[in-house]
Formats: structure tokens, sequence, C-alpha cells
DNA sequence: GCCTTGATGACG
DNA sequence: GTCATCAAGGCA
């Protein structure tokens, strides 16, 4: 199946990190499953700079199974889970063999909203009442976060190395480019342990928008 | 021990 | 509404 529209090529994701990490704000992802589509534009991202960062899964150059896909080209997916409940989506960035990615910690939702809310409605039921008019589920609870993005799009450890550049999931060019006034800098979320490292301003998002994760 | 989340209870 | 605390449970 082609997908609905043209996905960013390789090149872009084969850049410095932190400017791959910048230029993601704004993109949208998409999934494309045989129960519909959902998607939506990334408005949160952390960059992870292994393996000289401490806050990296690849710091000090750790290679295993889980931290392999750090190491293989940019513009595929790194999928990890925490807490043996959640699942975490990264696009790995830079040259091959330079282990650095981007998490996407929120999305503002603009496809299958219903369809996100259906495979979230275990926690949702309290929030759905209020949220029967399809357009009125409150800011968050869909997909901002890590974890929540990736079950509102069914994002799992089956697509650990996915090429991004082709469907079920891949990203494009969002509805407008975000303006360097839009775009706010903070220390990374979760990442306490990491000594100097947790200091450093590699979290993006976009200023003001109500579906970033906190 | 972890790049998280949802539930609960205190407080205002 | 906020904030703090806790438990869920796979894998390195």
């Amino acid at each position: 199946m082609a997908p609905l529209r043209s996905p960013l090529p390789a090149e872009f994701y084969r850049r410095p990190t932190l400017e791959v990490a910048r230029d993601l704000l704004g993109t949208e992802l998409v999934r494309e499953t045989p129960e519909g589509v959902t998607a939506g534009i990334l408005v949160e991202v952390e960059a992870y700079l292994g393996p000289e960062d401490r806050a990296a899964h690849s710091w000090g150059g750790r290679r295993t199974a889980r931290t392999e896909a750090m190491f293989g080209p940019a513009g595929h997916a790194y999928v990890f889970q925490t807490y043996g409940l959640h699942f975490c989506f990264n696009v790995v960035t830079a040259d091959e063999g330079v282990p650095q990615a981007v998490l996407v910690r929120a999305l503002e939702p603009t496809r299958g909203l219903e369809l996100m809310a259906r495979r979230r409605q275990l926690r949702l039921e309290r929030a759905l009442p209020a949220a029967v008019s399809p357009d009125a589920f409150p800011p968050r609870v869909l997909t901002g976060g890590p974890a929540r993005l990736c079950q509102a799009l069914a994002i799992t450890r089956e697509h650990y190395g996915h090429d991004l550049t082709r469907p079920p999931l891949y990203l494009c060019r969002g509805r407008s480019p975000v303006p360097d006034e839009a775009v706010a800098a903070g220390p990374r979320v979760g990442v306490h342990y990491a000594g100097e490292w947790k200091e450093k301003p590699w979290r993006f998002w976009i200023r003001g928008n109500p579906h970033v994760s906190r």
C-alpha cells in the first residue's frame, strides 16, 4: 500500500540530532492499520545523544539487543518498554554507528481520534462521558505522554527498527513549519539519575500547546 | 532500577 | 484545580 502522503526522506534524519529534534516539531506521525488511520502532530520531543549522554540508553556505547536500533541507520524506529508496561517511540538520528535518537513525548491528535480513544478506553472510561462529542476529548488524555501516544497509535515492539519512510508507520510534513519563537527548550523528563546531563535543555516543545505532557 | 501512567488522598 | 505517593510488572 502506498502511503497516504509523502513521508519525510531518510536524509531528514541523518543530521545532527538536536537539529532533527527541533525540526520534528510540527511534523505528523501517521499510523495505518486495518482498523483505520490515526495520526498526530509532534508537539514535544527529547534528544538523546549517546554515547556521551549519561541519560541515553546507549550511554558509554552500550550496545545490546535493546539499544541495537540506536546504532542503525537514521530514520528507523527505536521502540523500548519501561516499567514492564509501557512502550516509548523514538526516531533514530545522525550517522549510522552514532547511537542517537529523538523520543516523541506528545502529539496533537489529527486523525482517528475515536479509534485512539477506543484503544485507550480501558483507562479512559471516566473521561469518555465528557467526550461523547468526538472533538471534545480533554487535552493530553489521548496522546499527551510517550506511552499514551504509543497506545493510541498501536505502536509496539513489532515496530522496533521499522523504516519510518514507509507505511504502516511514517512521518510527513505537517500543516506548517514551526517558527523559532514558538519553540521552547528545557531539561528532559525522568532522567534525574543522569548527573550533569540531566540539566541539558534537550527537550523541545511547541510553546503553549495544550497537548504537551507536562 | 528504569526516557511512565493511573488511582487515590490531602489540600485549598 | 494542585501536589505527593504508590503500584503496576518486563527486562537488562
